[in-house]
DNA sequence: CGAAATCTGTAAGCCCCCTTACGAACGGAT
DNA sequence: ATCCGTTCGTAAGGGGGCTTACAGATTTCG
């Protein structure tokens, strides 16, 4: 893949322009923010964080691609995210977490801003529609985490599929001839993790539904033709 | 159960008076939370909020006890947590929650405080540590949803029993001859919604558990002999 | 005190999905 | 073109826990 050749300066500035917070800061605040942050270069397969480390930083995705995962002693992996450019993550740190619970990779070549807690924080002092944004997101945070424990107590493994296929159409969704294709480059191992079962399982049930004529295949692709059908599966 | 003659002033004052905030808030602003909050009773095996509910207003415990459930479609529920006094609850009204995903429903006779979300965030335009606190609240119950999430998916019932008992011994416990008793009532129906698993799987790991002599348990009341073994099981 | 409701013990049957296993197809590298 | 690592298809076997079923025990309430 060829890196558009970009300065640190860049990188900032558009991590700025792009970040979740934008709209509740002054353009002093995210001067401020500007200069306290810095950018850094990941190759693919990376990780930026592990389970156990100190969690006192937060990141702006500026581009490539970033998977958040549990992962259990031996080593089974639930897979929470995978976040794209212009996503945050990392912000529990600012919710008193004091050691990360998940793992951090890169599942392309990417680059990202890091911003101290403490930087952030500070901006908080004196902007109290910044704290109230924080606990909006961490509270979307909360929605998404309640949703997987939701599948995964009371659905199946199909149900789950299905509502995690809907959900990557939704935000990598690419309109394609006879369907629309999730625009990213997924093995069914990945699959399998996002929905909290095993590879082989989830090429089970991918078979099932393509020989049912709701989605295409090929390998790392994925084309759904039939987005009512699959609601119906949840 | 002899309900204590209690007037509304009185419940409101000593709600405030162990509210988890009133270490940020000056005794102005807790006399202001006083003034807005109200008292409600109710008998047991009522419901606070059902989901669904408009989601606007948070709770503290004066006395008795609130079960937080989810509830899946066909009635089948995952118990999250058993609130007992003291204790505050319905606080993702303030991480712009618009409706209930949990059910609330009184274990015992109960009477609680509640107050209006937006008198409570009118609180914030002024007190930056207050929101800050907030952040960290919506952030202990982040951690205690992984858990759960940690536990259903990498774990069995005997290890998610074991560490629900351990977690009910650390909140309720009072010292017996013979071990720790879990105080509180607790049918094996309800913790089997606990671990979120049946009746019948979890009186027989109970059963398990009192033949290796890690417990002892009569009708509605577990007596842990064993607190180390117990750890070992998880 | 007696009846009804609730709670507990136990077991057989079954189902979903994980585990294990192996071969084939595909893609990238040299 | 060939080799090798990765991805995918598929199937048999087994296990954990849910479902169903029922009887006995205990509590509650009239």
């Amino acid at each position: 893949m060829k890196l558009p050749l970009q300065s640190d300066a860049a990188r900032r500035f558009w991590c700025v322009e792009n970040f979740n917070f934008v709209d509740v800061l002054t353009p002093q605040e995210l001067e401020e923010l500007r200069r306290t942050m810095r950018s850094v270069a990941y190759r693919a397969g990376e990780t930026i964080y592990f389970p156990g480390d100190p969690s006192d930083t937060l990141y702006t995705l500026h581009h490539g691609r970033v998977r958040l995962a549990y992962l259990d002693e031996s080593g089974r992996r639930l897979t929470l995210a995978i976040m794209s450019a212009g996503e945050l993550f990392g912000e529990t740190a600012l919710a008193g977490e004091e050691r990360r619970r998940w793992i951090a990779e890169t599942l392309e070549d990417t680059v990202l801003c890091i911003i101290h807690k403490d930087d952030f924080l500070r901006l908080t002092q004196n902007n109290p529609r910044l704290a109230l944004k924080i606990t909006k997101l961490l509270g979307e945070r909360l929605v998404e985490i309640e949703n997987k424990l939701e599948d995964l107590l009371f659905k199946g493994v199909n149900a789950r599929l299905a509502r995690t296929l809907l959900q990557l159409v939704q935000k990598h969704g690419e309109s394609e001839a006879d369907g629309v294709r999730i625009g990213l480059k997924l093995t069914h191992e990945e699959l399998a993790h996002l929905i909290g079962s095993t590879r082989e399982t989830t090429s089970l049930a991918l078979g099932e539904l393509e020989r049912q004529g709701l989605l295409r295949k090929q390998r790392g692709i994925i084309i759904v033709r039939d987005v009512e059908r699959l609601k119906q599966l949840t």
